[in-house]
DNA sequence: TCAAATGATTCCGC
DNA sequence: GCGGAATCATTTGA
């Protein structure tokens, strides 16, 4: 304890023991003229020193007596501060974290997709742009689009109600601290600040958990979306209209069947189909046609046949435009069909 | 249930 | 970046 003494500097002229007088040489001066307060302190010394020599029962007496004793909250305030200054200011440089860029990444992520947030708004934004990149029709886009939200309500329902609980968990477990500390603080020198640190040590731990929930969110996400937009899952064959569209312009320009921009656009907006669908399109037909041309030989004379007959009937059009006294001859023209 | 058809993806060469 | 070729995954029809 003498080590102790010397440490806590309490050996000599340690006077009031409060922490306005800590450091002040006139107050310590009044004190020890008035020789008494450093007789106390000596007194208790002795009392503490002699605690772990007394049985039981006359060490409870003591520590009640000591706890009661008019000097304790002072000595507990030095031993406070001494503590501050040297074991808690080594932890001090490390307190201050920066906000970790990989909890930061998984909360953008989780604002993003409308699992975090508010409930409206990226969710359904999200869905639609996947959606849209799925390259679906209008028609069952809807369907897999209230599907896609469908998950996601659950998924964000989910997630809510872990972090719900963890928050209940980490809020319980840091009063039960904070409270233990409090009920320590009367027997063992701790301040205010170390619980605080204790708190955030607690809030260190849990959101280190809150990250794994996070991470595991941010997984299920991309799996419903990967499912969502892997459109080989749910493919549809395209019209009938749209693949007659289609089949009209490969058998039109079989000699040189690679349609331009242009071309692959209005073909994707006749058919109601994306221009990497009609690039697609042509692709697997240019290919087939080549593999098989005999199987395909009675399509590609049925689309002759139309192509033709498409073209007199522009012509037949057009001349009735010219020679208005022909006015049946547009039926003649439909009847061939 | 199964083979054929079909739309999408991947890899490779140009 | 585009197209050919091979392949995958799903739909369709017998």
């Amino acid at each position: 304890m003498d080590d102790q003494t010397r440490m806590l500097g309490l050996g000599g002229g340690l006077g009031a023991l409060s922490q306005a007088d800590v450091g002040d040489p006139d107050s310590a001066r009044k004190q020890q003229a008035l020789g008494q307060p450093q007789q106390d302190i000596g007194d208790i010394l002795q009392q503490i020193m002699a605690i772990t020599d007394e049985s039981l029962d006359e060490a409870q007496a003591r520590k009640h007596a000591l706890n009661c004793h008019r000097m304790k909250p002072a000595l507990f305030s030095v031993l406070c501060e001494i503590k501050e200054k040297t074991v808690l200011s080594i932890r001090g440089v490390q307190e201050e974290d920066p906000p970790d860029p990989q909890i930061m990444r998984l909360d953008n992520m989780l604002l993003a997709e409308g699992v975090s947030g508010p409930e409206k708004g990226g969710g359904s934004a999200a869905a639609a742009a996947a959606a849209a990149a799925a390259g679906g029709s209008p028609n069952d886009g809807s369907i897999e689009h209230s599907d896609y939200r469908a998950k996601l309500a659950q998924i964000r329902q989910i997630y809510h109600s872990e972090l719900e609980k963890y928050e209940q968990a980490c809020s319980e477990f840091t009063t039960h601290v904070m409270n233990l500390l409090r009920e320590q603080s009367r027997t063992r020198p701790i301040s205010p600040k170390e619980i605080e640190r204790m708190v955030a040590i607690i809030h260190r731990k849990f959101s280190s958990i809150q990250m794994q929930l996070k991470q595991s969110t941010c997984e299920a996400v991309m799996i419903l979306r990967s499912r969502f937009l892997d459109a080989r899952r749910k493919r549809r064959n395209f019209n009938k209209q749209a693949t007659e569209v289609l089949n009209e312009y490969f058998y039109s320009h079989l000699s040189n069947p690679y349609p331009s921009e242009e071309a692959k656009e209005e073909l994707a907006k006749k058919c109601g189909i994306t221009v990497s669908q009609v690039s697609n399109w042509f692709g697997n037909k240019r290919i087939r046609y080549k593999k098989n041309i005999g199987k395909f030989q009675e399509e590609a004379n049925l689309y002759a046949v139309k192509t033709a007959v498409d073209a007199a009937n522009v012509s037949a059009q057009a001349s009735q435009a010219n020679s208005p006294a022909t006015p049946n001859s547009g039926n003649e023209a439909d009847g061939k069909r």
